[in-house]
RNA sequence: GUCCCCUUCGUCUAGUGGUCAGGACACCGCCCUUUCACGGCGGCGACACGGGUUCGAACCCCGUAGGGGACGCCA
C-alpha cells in the first residue's frame, strides 16, 4: 500500500514516423505499466524547432493507437502533470534553470558554432583530442561576461561538471553502470534559442511528472550520467533506469530502411495485424522463459511481462518470424475477427455476394464471407494473400496460373473431361436448389467410374478451371461455395477455350 | 581516436557450478491430404577464442577477438 505507483513514459521526438525501435520501447513501457497497474505517459519531445513536425506527431500517435498502446496521460488526454508537449513547458525549464544558476551549477557559454569548430580543429591538428567542449567559458570573469552581454552575444547555459569522481547507477537491465566524471564534458542545458536541450528537459519533466522508471533504448546510456548529475545538482532523487538493447537488422547492423520495413505503418500496410506486431516486438529482447507458447495475446503479455527477463544483448529483427507470429494470430482468430479483417479488403475491390450463385446457406455478404473464411481454414495465414485466395469466388477474371492451365486444362483430354463434367453436373444437380459438396462429389466420382479414369483426372483439371490455381481448399467444398451455375459455366468455358 | 556495453544453433532465446545444453523461426525429410496449406513426427544445427578458479564450468575471474552504442546549442 505504501509503495508508490509506477509511472513510466514514452517520449518520442516528432521528427519522423514511429519505427520499430521506438515501438518496442513504447511497448515495454506500456507492458510494464499495465502489469504494475501503473500509469503510462506519452510526452512529445519537440524542443528541436527545426526538425519537429506536426505530421510526425500524427504519425506517432497513429502508430501507437494501431498497436493498441493507449496512454493514460499525454496528447488528447490531459492529466494533472501536463502539458505533454515540451514546447509548452518552457516556463518550467526556465524556473529550473534559475535554481541551477542560484546554486552556481551552470554558467553562460558565449561560444558560437564557429568558435567551437575552430578550436576543435586546432586541438586535433595539435594531436590533442577533443571531447566535445574545452571549458572555454567555464571561468569567465564578471567583466568578460558583462562585455559579451553588452555585445548582445547569444549565450547558452552549460552544466558545471565535476572533474573527478564517478557517477554510477544500477541499471534494471544490465546492473551497475559507471562513468568517470572526467570523461563527461560541460554540456549545454539551455540553448541560445531559449529552448532546453534534450537532457535537461527530460530530467525536468521526468521529475515533474513523477516518473518512477525510465525505460529507453540503449543508445541513451551515455546520457544517463549527465542526467544523474543534473538530478544531483537539483537535489532531486533520480528515477530508476533501464536500457533496452538495440534492434539490429538481419546483418547485425543497426536496423534501417534498407533492411525492409521499419515504420510501424509499413507493417500495417503489409498485412501484419497489431496483436502479432506487439507479440513479436515483445519477444525481441524479452522472453517468457522456459516452455510455453510464444504466441501470446496482449492480455497474456501484460500478465507475463517482467523487466527481470529483459535481455542485455542486441537482437536482430527477423521478418520471417514476424510473419510466422502473424499467421499464428490469424489462424487462431474466431470467425467474427476474421470477417472484420476481410470485409474491408473485399469492399475495396467491389467484391460482393450475389444470391444468383445458389450457394447453400449463404444469405448475404457477411454470411458468404464467413463461409469462405471457414473454408480457408489454416490457409487464412496472411492478409496479403487474401485477395488472391478469395478473388475467384467473386469475379470471373481471376488470376490464372498459366503453367497449371496448360498442364491441367489446355489438353484435348482434359478439355474433354471438363466438358463431360460440366454436362454431368448440369444434368446431375438439382436445377432449382443449391447443391452441397456431397452432391458434386457423387457426380464427379460417378463420371470418373463411367469414363474408367481415376477421379484425380477430373479433380485436378476442375480445380484449375474453377480457381485458376493448383492449390485450393477441398474441391467439392469449393464447388459448393461457388454454386452450381458458376461451376458449370466455368467448366464449360474452360472446356471450350 | 576516447568512453561504455554485449557474445548459447543462421535468427529469437531457455539456462545463474553437475542438463544427452531445451524451445521457437528458417531449412530438410516423413505422415496426413488424389491438390496446397494447416497439423503431427523426425532431422540439421550453438556455449566466440585462450587462460585461470573448481572434484566439476555455458554459468565465476582475467585476457583476446568480434559485434553494437555514445561522443551535438539532435533527441
Amino acid at each position: 500500500m505504501s509503495q508508490t505507483q509506477v509511472r513510466v513514459r514514452f517520449a518520442p521526438s516528432p521528427t519522423g514516423y514511429l519505427h520499430v525501435g521506438g515501438a518496442r520501447t513504447a511497448l515495454f513501457n506500456w507492458l510494464f505499466a499495465r502489469n504494475q497497474q501503473g500509469v503510462f505517459v506519452l510526452r512529445i519531445e519537440d524542443t528541436d524547432q527545426e526538425r519537429s513536425t506536426e505530421a510526425s506527431v500524427g504519425a506517432i500517435l497513429r502508430g501507437l493507437s494501431w498497436l493498441g498502446l493507449d496512454w493514460d496521460e499525454g496528447p488528447g488526454k490531459d492529466g494533472p502533470w501536463g502539458p505533454y508537449f515540451q514546447s509548452e513547458r518552457r516556463p518550467l525549464y526556465r524556473e529550473t534553470l534559475a535554481q541551477l544558476r542560484a546554486a552556481g551549477h551552470v554558467y553562460r557559454c558565449f561560444c558560437t558554432d564557429a568558435d567551437l569548430q575552430r578550436r576543435e580543429q586546432t586541438a586535433r591538428d595539435a594531436g590533442r583530442g577533443w571531447d566535445g567542449y574545452d571549458g572555454h567559458c567555464r571561468d569567465l570573469t564578471a567583466a568578460q561576461v558583462a562585455a559579451y552581454e553588452t555585445d548582445g552575444r547569444p549565450a547558452a547555459w552549460r552544466l558545471r561538471t565535476p572533474a573527478d569522481g564517478v557517477t554510477f547507477w544500477y541499471d534494471i537491465v544490465v546492473g551497475k553502470r559507471e562513468f568517470q566524471n572526467a570523461v563527461l564534458t560541460d554540456r549545454v542545458l539551455m540553448k541560445a534559442d531559449g529552448f532546453p536541450t534534450y537532457n535537461f528537459a527530460a530530467v525536468v519533466d521526468d521529475h515533474a511528472m513523477g516518473i518512477t522508471h525510465v525505460l529507453r533504448g540503449d543508445d541513451h546510456v551515455s546520457n544517463t550520467p549527465l542526467q544523474l548529475l543534473i538530478y544531483a545538482a537539483l537535489g532531486w532523487p533520480p528515477p530508476k533506469f533501464g536500457h533496452m538493447p538495440m534492434i539490429l537488422g538481419p546483418d547485425r547492423k543497426r536496423l534501417s530502411k534498407r533492411h525492409g520495413a521499419v515504420a510501424v505503418e509499413e507493417f500495417q500496410a503489409q498485412g501484419i495485424v497489431p496483436q502479432a506486431m506487439v507479440n513479436y516486438l515483445a519477444l525481441l529482447g524479452w522472453s517468457i522463459g522456459a516452455g510455453g507458447d510464444e504466441v501470446l495475446s496482449v492480455d497474456a503479455l501484460i500478465k507475463r511481462f517482467s523487466l527481470k527477463k529483459v535481455n542485455s544483448s542486441p537482437a536482430a529483427f527477423d521478418y520471417d518470424k514476424l510473419e510466422h507470429i502473424n499467421s499464428q494470430h490469424l489462424k487462431r482468430m474466431g470467425p467474427a475477427e476474421r470477417r472484420t479483417l476481410a470485409l474491408p479488403l473485399l469492399a475495396e475491390r467491389g467484391w460482393v455476394y450475389d444470391p444468383a450463385w445458389m450457394v447453400p446457406g449463404a444469405a448475404d455478404q457477411a454470411g458468404y464471407v464467413d463461409r469462405l473464411l471457414a473454408l480457408l481454414g489454416g490457409r487464412f495465414s496472411s492478409l496479403r494473400l487474401l485477395p488472391e485466395q478469395l478473388g475467384f469466388f467473386f469475379v470471373e477474371d481471376f488470376p490464372r496460373d498459366e503453367a497449371a492451365w496448360q498442364e491441367h486444362v489446355a489438353t484435348a483430354t482434359n478439355r474433354a473431361h471438363l466438358a463431360a463434367l460440366g454436362a454431368a453436373l448440369a444434368q446431375g444437380l438439382p436445377a432449382a436448389e443449391p447443391a452441397v459438396a456431397a452432391a458434386y462429389e457423387a457426380v464427379v466420382r460417378d463420371l470418373a467410374a463411367g469414363l474408367g479414369v481415376p477421379a484425380g483426372d477430373l479433380i485436378h483439371p476442375a480445380r484449375v478451371a474453377l480457381s485458376g490455381q493448383v492449390r485450393s481448399a477441398g474441391i467439392f467444398e469449393v464447388m459448393e461455395a461457388l454454386g452450381g451455375p458458376r461451376v458449370i459455366a466455368r467448366l464449360q468455358r474452360a472446356a471450350g477455350a
